[in-house]
DNA sequence: TTGAAAGCGCTAACAA
DNA sequence: TTGTTAGCGCTTTCAA
């Protein structure tokens, strides 16, 4: 980086009289050194312009100090408020992130984990690909002891913590909210269900419907990608439903959006005839007209405790093993659900 | 990260009967080495499951192989495109990223300059922050060589590279085109004009006028934050003026969002009463009725520019010094600027 | 074309 | 409470 020379310990403990060795716990929170002997190194050091070398030290400590994060795309609304808030938790704690997308290909994600298992990450955090079935791809790590934890997007592994939201109570909470307008007929349209966040999703439905004693009809449900186009194609196979179904529940802000879209040209009245709820609270939900119903759930809080669990598994040897974390969600009512009276 | 014992290099020496410095010679693309020795290295490496130790490595040649990246916010759009772009060619290099957010205040800009200067990040890629009307804080860096790249945000630097849009153009073709659709008095709703984005912006608006001898009125211009609920107020303060305006610039698509809906509320009717452009083409462009005539500029593309650009200036000794590289914009056409004639 | 040897800057076991 | 010492794994100069 530099072709100037650094201020190294070995030149502050020659300023001082003392060892190298006495430096380097002066700088840190050592034990066993004299109050007025850290002070004066701590002076020293920064009177010298001395900045600590990490290569040295993670060469030193086998550690890198560096995090992976794999998500299935950086530029999802609720993934770079994740990653907003890994940041934030890996900066204040030291920690470098090495940012990964998967792309929802299963592929991809491979390939990401083995470039970050060569860069020798400390641990990792990731949020799944749709595609993904097994974690066969991460056994390389965990035979390392690489803590790994899920989030969002996650898969059961008795070694590895997960944290997310009570999706199966999610959808529930959208669904019974629809029922609660009056609707008989809900459709619910959901991504691959192999993902954990769309089969709880689709659990909680069933539940809801279960509870008022309405059949389950697996005709009203529908498994696509969420995204626009996938969702207007869906909207239009809804169109031709007989009868016409009077609420949808979809797994996303986007495929709630654009369905609405669709519908609304076809001369649907939302919510009158046909109630809405997405899934997200992306800003999309407050422009589109009427403004969405949607499931909120924090997105940035779920990156700064996924990565702050992670960094006290690192620095600590005995951890308690909690195997997953709960954060909560609120049902969001605004108009395209509101069926009037 | 581990307690197993790692294949080192020597391990590989030993093995083939060679020294440590051959099998560092034959593990890459050193001149002067037998190509079957090269072979025979390579392959042994691989079946030894050999990884290569950057920190090892990195202390020696004294490099981090770190990138630092500096954006207001990972969680606005365009920026999260730009990152998804600077991370793909990043990976692709072997070079490591370390993200930070001003959160648009120049103080959190200067320290994460400072940290990314003490993890002694090979070069920097920034987009300032609003606040930020100097490169005092940056010097730091310039002094060490350590190659600084702007993008988007930029400011005038002789040292460094900038990666932008032609923003003046881009205000002009807005402009112009609100013109065209026999506008004859338009706001524009801008940023902090200490920002280049935002300068140029109206610049452009200017000119374009003066192109059809329409005279620059100052209380057509409103200088917020260009949030939602900045843009709301402007609303408002629009919905007094005497004369009511017929068009309106906005220098962010957030912006002219939040307007078109307060407009409506009011009565407005978009575009016939009001026509409205925006600038950045994001996904609630689409979604406000009527749908968002915008500027749209390839993020992506340009974190993809400005990381390879700052990897092949670490790269090479002798590099020609780009000062600005200039993306493509395009005026998207939409409904919320098309006045029927 | 290959090898010997030194050292990047730090930390930690052990000794004092 | 502090010092001595021996590396962590790699690269590179110099010599062969």
């Amino acid at each position: 980086m530099t072709h100037y020379k650094e201020v190294t310990i070995y030149d502050i403990a020659e300023v001082l009289k003392v060892s190298p060795a006495t430096v380097s716990r002066g700088l840190k929170d050592h034990p066993g050194i004299r109050k007025d002997t850290k002070r004066k190194i701590v002076d020293t050091a920064k009177k010298m312009g001395y900045q600590h070398n990490t290569f040295a030290s993670n060469l030193r400590r086998k550690k890198t100090n560096t995090i992976g994060v794999i998500v299935p795309r950086i530029e999802s609304h609720f993934h770079s408020l994740v990653i907003s808030g890994i940041e934030k938790v890996a900066n204040t704690m030291g920690y470098n992130l090495i940012i990964s997308q998967s792309q929802e290909l299963f592929k991809n994600e491979v390939n990401s984990i083995a470039t970050m298992f060569n860069s020798r990450i400390d641990g990792l955090l990731i949020s799944l690909s749709n595609e993904t079935k097994s974690t066969d791809h991460l056994e390389m790590l965990l035979r390392k002891k690489i803590p790994l934890i899920f989030f969002d997007r996650v898969i059961e592994h008795p070694d590895c913590t997960r944290v997310v939201i009570d999706n199966k109570k999610a959808g529930y909470d959208a669904t019974q909210h629809l029922l609660k307008q009056g609707c008989k007929r809900i459709v619910h349209m959901d991504g691959p269900i192999n993902r954990n966040v769309y089969a709880d999703r689709l659990e909680g439905y069933k539940q809801a419907l279960q509870e008022v004693n309405i059949n389950f009809d697996s005709s009203l449900v529908i498994n696509i990608e969420l995204t626009d186009k996938a969702a207007a194609i869906a909207a239009q196979q809804i169109l031709k439903m007989q009868p016409l179904p009077d609420g949808i529940f979809t797994a996303n802000d986007i495929s709630a959006v654009s369905c609405i879209r669709e519908l609304k040209r076809a001369g649907i009245r939302i919510p009158d005839d046909i109630a809405v709820v997405g899934f997200n609270n992306e800003p999309i939900a407050t422009v589109i007209e009427p403004n969405l119903t949607t499931i909120g759930y924090p997105g940035r809080e779920m990156g700064e405790i996924a990565a702050s669990t992670l960094i006290n598994k690192l620095n600590k040897t005995n951890v308690t093993n909690l195997n997953t974390i709960v954060l909560r969600h609120e049902l969001i009512i605004r108009q395209s659900s509101q069926k009037k009276k």
